[in-house]
DNA sequence: ATACTACTTGGAGTGTGCTCGAAGTCAAGA
DNA sequence: TCTTGACTTCGAGCACACTCCAAGTAGTAT
């Protein structure tokens, strides 16, 4: 696969596909004639830090990881830390905006009240 | 109530503040003798945004918020539309989230059992 | 052979959101 | 009166994560 075809498939930008593969945080993709040919592997790291990035995982954790995964079986229980650290932090960000949303609600409730109000103030001086 | 009280109660750098304000995301601040003075008013813009801010809400629509509510009553409708699209990318994020968990998870888990399962090749090794 | 297209690298540039430094003002305490 | 400390403004600098550009190469179509 290209990395043209990758783009358009996971809605990546070839510049950003080779910046992540540059600061190493997707191992090296195979290459014909020096061009990148992404086949499963890559797909599979593509697609894991397309999701991680989405979710705020920071760039630094996530070459942390791919350089862990790079050396091997005994980095088996780093990885997991790693990745165990970092549903700690996720869930500490969607438990802060679970709280955001709450507190936007009730201000748009506000607003719906505010604008009734105001309604019911203007058809009383119409009828 | 002083810049650096503020910036202490609410984990707001006073740089941030200033920042904040000079860019009229927070509405002027009153001052005495040319020192912000915080007031009730004040405080609560800032733990808006504070809130706001921290669940990715961008500085731009904020802005856009402050700018409206400062225009009076007439904005009041677009100020809630305003809200209520915030409060649809919010959920969007969240959404994402969600999904980048439950794939966090199922991640972990896989290392779980790769770990569980190297562990007991190595008992069947020393028993 | 020539042109076209898609790829390559290396390095510089950009947008967002702060963060810092310099130079100055003001009120309180020794 | 002098110093100390907290404040002020303005503008520059920084971190993060891309994004773009220039110059070059390799395979394909005419």
């Amino acid at each position: 696969m290209t990395i043209s075809e990758v783009s358009k498939q996971y809605g990546v930008s070839a510049d950003t596909l080779r910046y992540y593969e540059r600061i190493g945080l997707i191992p090296p993709v195979p290459r014909i004639n020096g061009a990148r040919n992404y086949d499963a592997s890559s797909l599979s790291w593509v697609e894991l830090v397309k999701c991680m990035r989405s979710a705020g995982v920071g760039i630094e954790a996530l070459m942390e990881y791919a350089r862990l995964f790079q050396q091997g079986e005994e980095t088996l229980e780093a990885r997991k830390a790693l990745l165990v650290e970092q549903r700690r932090q996720m869930l500490a960000r969607m438990e802060d905006m679970q709280r955001s949303l709450e507190r936007l609600n009730q201000k748009i409730e506000n607003y719906e009240q505010g604008l009734a109000k105001k309604e019911r103030e203007l058809r009383g001086y119409q009828t």
